[in-house]
DNA sequence: TAGATTGTTAATCGATTAACAATC
DNA sequence: TAGATTGTTAATCGATTAACAATC
């Protein structure tokens, strides 16, 4: 792979948002950009946009700028968003039908081929396209579709005990709604953490101490 | 207010993550730490540990380190926990139903008072305590109940002429679920984003290159 | 060719870590 | 007093911005 050795986690974390914006002017059939112009649509420093890019190559060309189509596929790669990694989520409850009935994971890298619940009037029903299973045929499960990424959408109290089966069933991927530190349990896991009251406290903070 | 004068975003970013590791310290009737204690148990420095909290004050005691709940405390005021700040949530889909049901906002510095949708089959019912409102009361609520914050869980395509009628009805803080970008619109405003697929897409990007 | 804009190096700025004197 | 641990300054590290030569 090119030669994104070591990118760090800021660069990272602008991708998507690159992604984004450009996806949007793709289709408003824009097929070449600066990254002066760029840098002005996101409200960031053309300098930014440059070197952000240039961690993983040179998609520009001197003189004319980037074409849009071109670039935004590029990141599509970098992303990877052509994978098919095979998710499952823990627990059918209001976050987890929001996120199950709402995210295109197909589009994000991913596909959602599982729902497990403890909720014995839940299970066996359906949310959206998916059948709400017992936790009792999760290792199955997991064994058989070859699950490699869960979305933990359970209260923090209750993780402690599904995470460990879900460890020892060889996932090692989360993507955690709960408080829970699973990267302080185990630290060979790649865990991206929503943590939705720490941003609400963010911004309580933000409103307490505004400027103007 | 002490000496928060110009605190850095990394810092305040850090705070909830505090606050949450002290509210679990108190429950654990642990009632005095050191930073390098805390540090270790959060997986940061301690020299982290303790530059972030000079920001705001000399909270602990040489030779004995930080007193658990007064330090909890402390943070808990100086993110403004115990506003009371009025918020409305925009969209009773999914995504805005688990965040009105799930989020203790009285313990976040907020009172969730309204709740407005357009969708015609949801207007009068109930949302939790919550009475789904239509958007056509928008602006008499809003001047009614001193609302001041809005939690917009709607599409991109669908934010333009609501957000419009909110920031004329004075609303200039705003929890942010959809890809709108609302700080490029309105620069006079606080705005917190939740962009779940972005964290998705950086999930996507940390599985393809592991180091390990 | 002239104009535009990249890719990349160098300069600046800010954030993190280390060190240690102050002090409980 | 001796030991522990903070508060704070100084050193390091990394990220952002500026500048400009390369080049389309």
């Amino acid at each position: 792979m090119s030669k994104n050795d070591s990118i760090s986690m800021s660069v990272i974390r602008r991708l998507p948002r690159y992604y984004r914006f450009l996806s949007e002017l793709d289709e408003q059939r824009v097929d070449r950009i600066s990254s002066t112009k760029l840098a002005e649509i996101m409200n960031v420093t053309a300098s930014q946009v440059r070197q952000d890019l240039n961690c993983f190559g040179g998609f520009g060309q001197q003189g004319y700028g980037y074409s849009v189509g071109q670039l935004r596929l590029e990141i599509q790669r970098i992303l990877g968003l052509n994978n098919n990694y095979q998710a499952i989520l823990i627990g059918a409850g209001n976050f987890g039908s929001a996120v199950a009935l709402h995210l295109n994971f197909s589009k994000l890298g991913f596909s959602l081929v599982g729902c497990f619940e403890t909720d014995k009037n839940k299970i066996g029903t359906q949310l959206g396209e998916l059948l709400i299973r017992d936790e009792a045929e999760l290792e199955s499960f997991c064994a058989e579709h070859r699950v490699d990424t869960a979305i933990l959408c359970i209260p923090k109290q209750n993780v402690e005990p599904i995470l460990e089966r879900l460890y020892q069933a060889g996932i090692k991927n989360y993507w955690n709604f709960s408080h829970y530190d699973i990267a302080g349990k185990y630290s060979d896991t790649v865990v991206e953490n929503v943590h939705l009251s720490d941003n609400l406290m963010t911004l309580c903070y933000r409103m307490n101490n505004r400027s103007n």
